[in-house]
Order: structure tokens, then C-alpha cells, then sequence
DNA sequence: ACGCTGGAATCATGG
DNA sequence: GTCCATGATTCCAGC
């Protein structure tokens, strides 16, 4: 599993890796290392652009908008490791294994900790927020402290790292298993897999190093609490060996009561959100990977971790001496090992019932690692061939295993080259996900009925491949697996699909084979979602994120492609916003379509908008923002109520307020039912009123003739909403080359414009809008893709063969190059806005969102929360402030052009935030001045 | 009996 | 501290 990945050490990487993202993610470490010693061969490959920046983004390889924006936020972290433990390194999603700055002595799950693990860093700024250890907890009190310092973390006591909190987001299992009070506590615990037809054997040997890597993981952020140790140390066990529900629940209200609003009021240090972390749910946290089902005991499971200790060891060594032939089953006993990886080697899992035997044949680790090996890609399909079919089952394609799989947080773009990764069929814009204490409710369904459909396009190879789906974010926030919501797989006669479920870090992925039989076309007919409940999630150790009014989620898609030359290609595909709350879904006004995407700022078109929940006395408003978040403009456009339909709003497009307007400008409008019930910011483009006009509309066209072209086919489908908006179509210079160094005027522009936040902003979090992220890619021929999906990223490419080094922006290096934190990339979006947000973002976690970033629960981007602002903590959902520092280079200064051109008076309304909005807003600013002070790195 | 829904009661949180 | 609105969760009931 996950761990593996960062067992995998490439020769190359002899220093910096160590942080690997599967280390952890969110740890700093990725961020740490230098960008160019370690996988300097890869990044020539790469990232030629790497410009001059310091940090430069390796993704930009793919996109070459991408570089730009990060750059800012890069920091230059120098960081000397002395050790020379790197394993860790693999990007992989799966690890899970948050960074952590290990102890020359121990490891986070207890085992005696590799060698030397000793890193220094020398300046540190302060993007990376120390917090995952220990340590860092003390320090945060301190926050400048770290700065410069040279800090050699040290991991106490393993047990003290445990996370308690792994939550069974995964379970596949439906909820019913979990009532009430324990539910999640218990459910945790009983979400047996091996119940489960599924469960297959090699899933034990996962389990313990799974759950190492886990709990390293929540290690970096845990604090050293005494009661941290228990439930998680014995998952399978007996979930409440030291903590018991009682002791738990004891005080708890029937309900957990949501942490969320003392945790980001008060918890800027992130002090009180210790205490949830020993929350029974978090503990007992039977997350899948722990796999109950092994029944570990503590005892049990201490020597698996020592194995695994000592295998990653020898996995270590090898990988150094053997030239980067990643080890997946390093962290794993030997003898799972050959089991695991057989399955994924990636992932934690669940095995369907037929499935895992699949494909499983043992391979070489080798085979993983370096899928050149011609013998062994045929001793795997061998393997496949053998082993029959079951009903259901598939066989599993080969999995790609590399320990540089990006993290799930990574932005990655759908297309590359010949490949392109479409979402042919979305999914409806509701879906009422199902808790745990509830049965399923159900697969995402199409809008026009069916099921979502995907396909991978331009791959002409007869190896069958594996699409990964899991939950991801909808808001402005870069794509990363969503906290609060995972994948649910679906079984049973209606569905047609075969799944199986593996978890990366936190978040439950459903691996989905695209078959060339089938055209390399699935119809996602097995996945449900799951919704977790806020209180657990939030008291996880490190979780930044908010559950509140947090309900929109996106699937997404990946696929990695191995590539004769031996890198692979990984894509990535965003599926339009998902309502999931059976509320917001029946009461917030959702605009799907809506007719025009620009005009001119004289307005007085009709513009018509689909969606639903549209009420006769609904408000269409027009609003424009600064980058600070503040309302530079804001009009009610006139509807006609003549033509009301619940689904269907015809509005007339107010003139802008600037009626000489030199250029294109990008302003926001939104549904408003009433006081808090407000769509989301829908984009609009105000054209300098000489310009010709081009044809936007329908929107539904632009979209796929624009982006790349099939790929944009598949988002097109329904609404357009979000990705419409974002192409200023016309007026967007071709010019791919705009976005992608610091200058991107192109982009800027729309940054400008871009209301950094979303109306529902901040901790809601609702903005979704997914252009943001695509608009700026259109640079090379990713662009079409990164265009139309949200999720927009840089092309990854990971040279799977030894050195293993991926020039996938996950790789570390790159991450490290990149730095950029959620936060700040959040801004990024914003400045790029459309353009692709960072695509280069790597945050090293895996898994982001779930991903506790440690130390720093305060912080709001979990994982990527810069290290002081972390400190502060607050959730920055959005960012109001896009202002700041990231931004600043671009998108300000046509603002203030702007705004000095236009004379027309500004008409600034304050609009009645909600006061948590203000809330995050100020703590942005915090942030934000804390970065910018803090970081150089931010000025470019 | 189970899975999937739709609806709605009940509990929490925040203003 | 109470009341109200809004959200989150849990329950129920029907198909």
C-alpha cells in the first residue's frame, strides 16, 4: 500500500526524498527539498521551464501556465537532509504516510525510525509549517522560532504520533453498520473487511503497514497525547482498548457535537483541537487500511511495524544501490508483501471478490517499480489470464504501481498528448450522499438518467487500465480528495461495473477498469457517496477543513498510463460540482447553464439560466470583487418573472459599471433565493463594448470546441456552469505561453477580475466554480484538457523505470519546488484564476484534505498550510484576499488599472458577509500578511 | 430482507 | 440566555 510508495527510493534521490510525499504529504518535506538536487535529472526532462524562479514548478511541463502562478508562492526552502533515508520518497498517493521529520530514532508508528533521519533545515520560510511533529506543536507557539533555525525534528514516542482518527470513511460497508452515538466509532472498528466477500488475503499484510502509514500520517500531526496511543494501535482489535466509547462519549451528546466552531474559532494554535483527536472515532478509527479485519493488536501489529521498519530498510538500501527500482513492499513484511503488491501495491484495500486474486499474481517487486520490464508485464498479464473471472470481479488491469504515483491532491491535467481523459456523461448536479448510519442511497446518477460515463481517449494499447475515482472538492480550493465525502462503492445487480476500493491516504479511491474492449469507456454505475460526519473528520489531527456547508464535492478521475519509454502518464478528470446535502439540494438555487457567457458591457441581452430551485421572487446579482474579497460592484440584473420556471431564469444582463472597458473583464453573479440561500458565483465575462462580439452561446458548444477536443466533449455534456464561464473564450489569447510564466498577462486579466471568493465563500466553501482552475492551461496541447476540467494540472509524467524518478510533479522534488500550499494556492486560483491553478501544486500529502497536516490542525489548508500562517490557523477556505501575495503580480495590477481607468463610480457595497465569511477573511488577511512577510518567497 | 429513496424529525450551531 | 434560522444527522416508511 501507501506505504510502499514511499519505500520506493530511487538511487537519485539520495537526499531529499526522505520527505517524500508519502512521508508526508502534507509535511513540509516535500515542499523542503531542494528543487533541483534531488530530481534534477527528471526536471531537466521536465520542467525545462523551470524558470528562474527558485522554486520552480516541475509540472509545468505539461502546462506551462502552470509554473507561473506558483512561483510566488514557491518558497525557497532550503533544506539540507542529513540523512539519508530516503526512502520515502514516492510520491505516491498513497502515502500516506505524512511527512514527518523522523527521529533518528523512532518512527511514528513505533518502530525504531531508519537511520538517519535527521533533516535540518536551514531557512526555512515559511510555507511549510513544522507542525507535524511533535515539536512543531510546541513551537508553533513560536512560530518565527522554526524560521530560520536549523530544526532537526525528532519523532517521540511512536504511539504518541498515532492518529486516533482515522475515520472509516471508506467503508465500503454501508453505514448501517454504525449507529448512532459510535457509529462512526464503531463503525470504524467494524468495518471488517473481512466481512466482506472482498477481502483478500494479501489485504492483511496491508494492514499493518498500512496503518503505520497512516498513523504516520496523523503522527506529524498528533501531538504527543497520551491518549492518542490506543484505539488506533489495536485497530482491529478491540477499538476501545484504552479509550473506550464511553470514556469518549461520555461527555459527547448523543451527536457528536461538531467541533468545527470552537476548533477554527479557537484553535488558531491548534490547542484545542487536540482534544478531539482523541475522540473515540478518530481512534478507533478502524480506518480500512488498518483493516480490522487483520486483527491486530497492538502487539500484533508493533512487530509488523518493525518489519516493516527493517523491510523499508532493506528497501531503502536496495533502492539506492539498485538504482531506483522502487520497492513497493518495502514497508511491508515480506511475506505480505508479496500480496499486497501484487494488488495495489498503492493502495490499502478492499478487494472485490473476484477481483483481487486478479492480476495478483505475485510479481517481482521489480514489476512494480519498473514496469519496462517486458518479462514482467507478461508474467502479470500472465496472471491474469489464470485466473478465472469472477462475477464482478475484473481483472484487475495492471495496476500501475509506482512509488511516484501523484498524490491525490496533485493537480493533473486530462489530456496529454494523444491522451485525454473525458467525462463523456456527468454526473447529476444533486446527489444526496448517504451517512454511515444510513443504507446506501444509491449510485451518482447521470442528469438525463444512466450513469456518468468516462473515457479515456487516444489510447490504442490492448493492456486494459485502471480508472481511479474518488471525492473530490468543489470549491475554489485546488482539487484534492474531499474531507467529508468518499466514494461508496456500489454492488448489486443493477450495477454493470465492477470496482474495487483501495484507500490512499484517507481517502477511499474506487478503481475502475477501462478496458479496450470497452473503448477505454466506463460507465460509472458503482459509485455512490458517502458522507462523513463533520465532527469526525474535523477532530481529526490535522484536518483544516470545515464540514459545514462543505457539501459539494466533484469526482474525479484518474488513470495512469505506462508509456513504452517508461514514464507514465497520469491524467486527470473533474466531474462538475455535486450537491450532497439533501438540504442545500432542496433549497439552494443551482445554475447548471446558463446562456451567454460575455457580452458587452452595455448588457440588455437576455441570458437565460438552467438549473433548479429557482423561485419566482429569485435575484440574479451581478457582483464584481477586488482581490481583496471586498465588493467593488455589485447590481441586481432585472429577471422576468413572466417566464419563471423552477429550472429556468430569464435575466437581462445589467451594463457594467465601466463602460469603457478596454479589455475583458470577469465579474460574478449569482441566484439568491433569500438571505442564505444563494447560488453559487457564476462567471461572466463584460467585453469592452467596441469589441466584436463572438459567439458564446450556446455555451454548451464553445466548450468542447475550445479545449482540447474531444476532451471537452465530455464535460460539456450538461451544464456548463462552471467551465463555460471560465473561457473567455474569445477573448482569451490562444497563447498557451501566457499562463505559464509569472507574467501570464493573459490570465491575469481574468484574474483580475475573478472574485477571489465565492459568494457562500469562505468556510462553506462553496464555491466550486471549477473553471477557475481551467481557464489558463490552454497553453500547450494539456491545455484543452487542464481547460475544461477543473482539475487542470500539469501533465505528470513519471518515469517509472528506475531512477524512478517521475518527472511527475509529485515527485518530490517538484513539490518541493513547488511549495505552493493550498492556501496560497487558492490564491493562486484566483490570480490565475481560470487558468489552471496550480496544477503544480503538489502538495506533498496524498491526501490533502484528509490529510491532517499534523501539527497544525489551525491551518486551514491541512496539509499545505504554510507553516506560521498555519499557525494561526484558520480555515481560509476561499480567499477573499486574493490580494494576496500570489496574486499580487498579476491580477493586482490590472485591477488598479482598472479601477483608475474606470472613473464610473464605484458603487461598493459591503455586502452582509456572513460573519464567518468575515471571519475568514480577516484570518486570510492574517494569513496573508503572514506569508508575505514571512515568505519571501512569495515575491517573485 | 435488503437496497434505495424521499421526507422529515431531531439535534446542533450560530446569529 | 433565549429564540430563530439554518445545517447536519438520524429515522421512518414506501417501493
Amino acid at each position: 500500500m501507501q506505504d510502499n510508495s514511499y519505500l520506493s527510493v530511487s538511487s537519485k534521490f539520495t537526499f531529499g526524498p526522505l520527505f517524500s510525499s508519502s512521508v508526508g504529504k502534507e509535511t513540509l518535506e516535500l515542499h523542503l527539498f531542494p528543487p533541483y538536487t534531488t530530481m534534477k535529472s527528471a526536471e531537466e526532462e521536465a520542467f525545462s521551464y523551470a524558470p528562474n524562479v527558485s522554486l520552480t514548478l516541475p509540472l509545468s511541463m505539461g502546462n506551462p501556465c502552470l509554473s507561473t502562478p506558483y512561483h510566488n508562492l514557491q518558497s525557497s526552502p532550503v533544506i539540507s537532509v542529513s540523512s539519508n533515508h530516503q526512502l520515502g520518497y514516492g510520491g505516491h498517493e498513497d502515502n500516506g504516510a505524512p511527512g514527518y521529520y523522523l527521529s533518528p530514532s523512532i518512527r511514528p508508528n513505533g518502530a525504531p525510525a531508519l537511520e538517519s533521519p535527521r533533516i535540518e533545515i536551514t531557512p526555512y520560510t515559511g510555507l511549510h509549517h513544522g507542525n507535524q511533529f511533535p515539536e512543531d506543536e510546541i513551537e508553533e507557539s513560536m512560530p518565527n522560532k522554526r524560521g530560520n533555525s536549523i530544526v532537526t525534528l525528532t519523532l517521540p514516542n511512536a504511539d504518541n504520533y498515532r492518529d486516533p482518527s482515522c475515520l472509516s470513511p471508506a467503508s465500503s460497508l454501508s453505514s448501517r453498520s454504525c449507529n448512532s452515538e459510535a457509529s462512526s466509532y464503531e463503525s470504524n472498528f467494524s468495518y471488517n473487511y473481512d466481512n466482506s466477500p472482498q477481502n483478500s488475503p494479501w489485504q492483511s499484510p496491508c494492514v499493518s503497514p498500512k496503518g503505520t502509514a497512516q498513523d504516520e500520517r496523523f503522527h506529524q500531526g498528533l501531538v504527543p497525547c497520551p491518549l492518542v496511543a490506543s484505539p488506533r494501535h489495536s485497530p482491529s482489535t478491540s477499538p476501545r482498548t484504552s479509550i473506550t466509547e464511553e470514556s469518549w462519549t461520555g461527555n459527547r451528546s448523543p451527536r457528536p457535537s461538531s467541533p468545527c466552531g470552537s476548533k477554527r474559532k479557537y484553535s488558531f494554535n491548534g490547542v484545542p483541537c487536540r482534544h478531539p483527536s482523541y475522540s473515540p472515532n478518530h481512534s478507533p478509527t478502524p480506518s480500512p487500511q488498518n483493516s480490522p479485519r487483520v486483527s491486530v493488536t497492538d502487539e500484533t501489529w508493533l512487530p509488523n511495524t518493525n518489519q516493516y521498519t527493517n523491510s523499508a530498510i532493506v528497501a531503502a538500501i536496495n533502492a539506492l544501490t539498485t538504482d531506483g527500482v522502487t520497492d513497493l513492499g518495502e514497508g511491508i513484511p515480506v511475506k505480505s508483501r508479496k500480496t499486497m503488491m501484487d494488488h495495489s501495491p498503492t493502495m490499502s484495500l478492499k478487494v472485490e471478490p473476484g477481483g483481487e486474486d486478479l492480476g495478483s499474481g505475485e510479481l517481482p517487486q521489480e514489476d512494480f517499480s519498473n514496469p519496462r520490464l517486458p518479462f514482467k508485464k507478461e508474467s502479470f498479464c500472465g496472471d491474469f489470464l489464470v485466473v478465472p473471472p469472477a462475477p464482478y470481479s475484473w481483472n484487475k488491469p495492471k495496476p500501475y504501481i509506482s512509488p511516484s504515483l501523484p498524490a491525490l491532491d496533485w493537480q493533473l491535467p486530462s489530456c496529454s498528448g494523444a491522451y485525454s481523459l473525458q467525462i463523456e456523461v456527468q454526473p447529476k448536479s444533486h446527489h444526496r450522499a448517504h451517512y454511515e448510519t444510513e443504507g446506501s442511497r444509491g449510485a451518482v446518477k447521470a442528469l438525463a438518467g444512466g450513469h456518468p460515463v468516462v473515457q479515456l481517449h487516444g489510447y490504442m494499447e490492448s493492456e486494459p487500465l485502471t480508472l481511479q475515482l474518488f471525492i473530490g472538492t468543489a470549491d475554489d480550493r485546488l482539487l484534492r480528495p474531499h474531507a467529508f465525502y468518499q466514494v461508496h462503492r456500489i454492488t448489486g445487480k443493477t450495477v454493470s461495473t465492477a470496482s474495487h476500493e483501495v484507500m490512499l491516504s484517507n481517502t477511499k479511491v474506487l478503481e475502475i477498469p477501462l478496458l479496450p474492449e470497452n473503448n477505454m469507456r466506463a460507465i460509472i454505475d458503482c459509485a455512490g457517496i458517502l458522507k462523513l460526519r463533520n465532527s469526525d473528520i474535523e477532530l481529526r489531527k490535522g484536518e483544516t477543513d470545515i464540514g459545514r456547508k462543505n457539501t459539494r464535492v466533484r469526482m474525479v478521475f484518474r488513470v495512469h498510463i505506462n508509456q513504452p519509454n517508461g514514464r507514465t502518464v497520469s491524467l486527470q478528470v473533474a466531474s462538475n460540482p455535486i450537491e450532497c446535502s439533501q438540504r442545500s439540494a432542496q433549497e439552494l438555487p443551482l445554475v447548471e447553464k446558463q446562456s451567454v457567457d460575455s457580452y458587452p458591457v452595455t448588457g440588455g441581452k437576455k441570458m437565460v439560466l438552467s438549473g433548479h430551485n429557482f423561485l419566482p421572487d429569485s435575484k440574479v446579482v451581478f457582483v464584481e470583487k477586488a482581490p481583496d474579497g471586498h465588493h467593488i460592484w455589485e447590481t441586481e440584473a432585472k429577471v422576468d418573472k413572466d417566464s419563471f420556471k423552477s429550472t429556468t431564469l430569464v435575466v437581462e444582463i445589467p451594463s457594467y459599471r465601466n463602460k469603457g472597458l478596454t479589455s475583458p473583464t470577469q465579474v460574478n453573479f449569482y441566484v439568491c433565493n433569500g438571505k442564505r440561500k444563494r447560488s453559487q458565483y457564476q462567471r461572466f465575462t463584460y467585453l469592452p463594448a467596441n469589441v466584436p462580439i463572438i459567439k458564446t452561446e450556446p455555451n454548451d458548444d464553445y466548450e468542447s470546441t475550445q479545449l482540447c477536443g474531444p476532451v471537452a466533449s465530455g464535460l460539456n455534456a450538461h451544464s456548463k456552469s462552471y467551465y463555460n464561464q471560465q473561457v473567455l473564450t474569445s477573448m482569451i489569447p490562444p497563447d498557451p505561453g501566457s499562463c505559464l510564466v509569472a507574467s501570464f498577462p493573459s490570465c491575469q486579466q481574468r484574474h483580475m477580475v475573478m472574485p477571489p471568493s465565492s459568494p457562500s465563500s469562505s468556510p462553506k466553501l462553496h464555491d466550486l466554480s471549477p473553471s477557475a482552475y481551467s481557464k489558463c492551461l490552454s497553453g500547450g496541447q494539456n491545455q484543452l484538457a487542464s481547460l475544461q476540467q477543473p482539475t487542470a494540472g500539469v501533465a505528470t509524467i513519471q518515469e517509472v523505470p528506475s531512477r524512478s524518478v517521475v518527472v511527475h510533479p509529485s515527485s518530490p522534488d517538484q513539490s518541493s519546488l513547488i511549495m505552493l500550499q493550498p492556501q496560497v494556492s487558492q490564491h493562486l486560483n484566483g490570480s490565475c484564476s481560470h487558468g489552471f491553478q496550480q496544477p503544480t501544486l503538489c502538495p506533498n500529502s496524498p491526501s490533502s484534505s484528509p490529510v491532517p497536516s499534523a501539527a497544525q490542525e489551525p491551518s486551514y489548508a491541512q496539509a499545505y498550510s504554510p507553516p506560521q500562517p498555519v499557525a494561526m490557523g484558520q480555515p481560509l477556505p476561499k480567499t477573499q484576499r486574493n490580494g494576496s501575495p500570489t496574486e499580487q503580480p498579476g491580477p493586482l495590477p490590472l485591477l488598479q488599472e482598472e479601477s483608475s481607468q474606470h472613473s464610473l463610480p464605484v458603487t461598493v457595497k459591503q455586502e452582509p458577509q456572513d460573519l464567518d465569511q468575515m471571519y475568514l477573511d480577516d484570518v486570510n488577511w492574517l494569513i496573508i500578511n503572514g506569508l508575505t512577510t514571512i515568505n519571501p518567497v512569495y515575491h517573485l
